[in-house]
DNA sequence: GCGCTAATGTACGAACCAGTACGTTAGCTA
DNA sequence: TAGCTAACGTACTGGTTCGTACATTAGCGC
């Protein structure tokens, strides 16, 4: 908003491939967020574009690759943020805490991914198979996990002997499913999960939770 | 079955209202479940039934109506099932786990009503809203949970002085994530949560993540 | 400053799909 | 068994939507 009567292109380019791409990725995340693929309009993402519908095909191909490229970008910033992970330096119990909070943050931030993610699982996944991409990315906070377990599994700290990928289900299904479900379980039981006031409340929460799996004494078995 | 050449009208009246209307309900939750609201289509949902498209808007008015019938006989099944509970002869510990087991058996019984509540989050639970009979259909598992609840913080069993309806979305949302994100996360992670032969490993890690939770000491603060 | 190509805009088509107008019949009732 | 109505079928339409053929221009290299 720094011209009065044309805030448009404020690269100074009228044509610039890259950030028409990057328009058209904005754009096309919102509008697939809103409304699922199927749901999601070509149309409507190119009329809130600078650009038109051309543009799409020409860069993308068509509808379903574009879906692929948003969820590869919207992958890649969660594994940006996952690599910011600093918490080698703290004791494993505060570490995992650490680490539930952080991805409880990137899911309350993120609600568009969220449902992103939800929709491709309608799909059964298929735009991720199809992506050679998303097939490799990976995922930093998995190696952390590991070296959190590995140290509280050996310090006696930790009794569950959990893997990485099933501690990091259990944190993610809980951050996962309050932005996800939040209108349905709004709706059922008449609380939203995620009122601000609550925020604190269910990070808490998530946190007492895995701390007390992980240290809890178990039955011998 | 029985028939050789026809068997079709098993029930021997060739029209009879409550069939259809049972049997368009019973394939509009496939295909809703199947593709998503956008996605269904009207006519598949048609082709497969011995009716026409015309009994759909006959009997439901249109597309929108049919899904929230649909919604409102899935979420009338669970809430059956919710009603089935006797939890109440076991020590408050044994009675949580039956009940997050009870839920995690539902869950993994009705994949398509997960895909169906998915669906209607992307939506905004706009169909739930619209609805008078899903608005006060409540739930019979909240109640158990109470009551148990109660009956294991007087007790001094359990430290945690969760409510009902945050312990409802703890269990929930393992058992949710588990079966909606299934495809994404294994495909991301190569590891199939709903694998036959990890069924026990998950229904018990479950049960001892909530029993942590709600037995672990806390410190004072 | 000239030409070449990546980048862009316009206008249109063909298929699809929710919904309906109109016509027909099964089966209950009296 | 006659008549009435709920239940059902056929065929169509109007609008929508993905995708594309064709025309145009900006801006870089020389």
């Amino acid at each position: 908003m720094t011209s009065v009567e044309e805030p448009e292109r404020p690269g100074g380019r009228v044509r610039d491939a890259a950030r028409t791409k990057a328009e058209i990725l904005d754009v096309a995340t919102q509008e697939f967020a809103r409304a699922g693929y199927d749901g999601a309009r070509v149309d409507e993402i190119a009329a809130r574009t600078r650009t038109t519908k051309r543009m799409i095909y020409y860069y993308f191909g068509g509808k379903e690759q574009l879906f692929t490229a948003v969820l590869e970008r919207a992958y890649g910033v969660i594994r940006e943020a996952e690599q910011e992970l600093e918490v080698d330096h703290l004791d494993p119990v505060a570490a995992i805490r650490r680490l539930a909070e952080l991805t409880f943050d990137h899911h309350e931030r993120h609600p568009d991914f969220i449902r992103l993610v939800s929709i491709e699982n309608i799909h059964g996944a298929e735009h991720i198979a199809a992506s050679e991409k998303l097939g490799r990315i990976g995922s930093p906070a998995l190696e952390v996990i590991r070296r959190i377990l590995t140290a509280g599994q050996e310090s006696g700290l930790f009794t569950a002997d959990v893997d990485a990928v099933d501690l990091h289900a259990m944190i993610s299904s809980f951050c996962f499913f309050r932005v996800a479900n939040r209108h349905t379980f709004g709706a059922l039981f008449g609380r939203d999960l995620v009122d601000p006031a609550q925020r604190e409340h269910y990070r808490t929460m998530l946190g007492d939770m895995v701390i007390a799996y992980l240290t809890a004494e178990r039955a011998a078995g």
